[in-house]
DNA sequence: TCCTTGACCAGAG
DNA sequence: CCTCTGGCCAAGG
């Protein structure tokens, strides 16, 4: 069981048109505070899977970047846009509208463990 | 085993 | 709006 498995099941969960920030998966997936954790595990994940990864952005309502896609943020923003996500003329989102909110209470562990 | 890096966050100034 | 700081922890050299 790695930790990993847990938040790629929290990430899963996230429903088309709504976005989730790196600190609510980790706290959805019982890892409070290890929001770097998240980042590190949907760097990892191969982009020809199911997890929507697309939808993790960061406490800023805008789309983090990483080294290896140099700039190619564009197919992330293209993903959401197509879901029906509208970006600010800054690039940002809306958090408020778009934000993720579970209305089960994600279980935690048990799931989990 | 130590040291550095990293798709982060919240708080302080 | 900005920068800096401390904290968290896995992976790689």
């Amino acid at each position: 069981m790695s930790i990993y498995d847990a938040i790629y099941a929290v990430v899963s969960q996230i429903p088309r048109g709504k976005v989730a920030t790196y600190g609510q998966v980790a706290a959805l997936a019982n890892l409070p505070g290890q929001a770097r954790l998240v980042g590190y595990a949907l760097y990892r994940v191969d982009h020809s899977s199911d997890i929507p990864w697309h939808r993790v952005i960061n406490a800023k309502g805008e789309i983090s970047q990483s080294p290896f896609r140099y700039g190619s943020d564009d197919v992330q923003r293209s993903l959401l846009e197509q879901e029906g996500i509208q970006f600010s003329p800054v690039g940002k989102i809306s958090l408020k509208e778009y934000c993720w909110q579970p209305s089960l209470p994600l279980p935690p562990a048990s799931l989990f463990q």
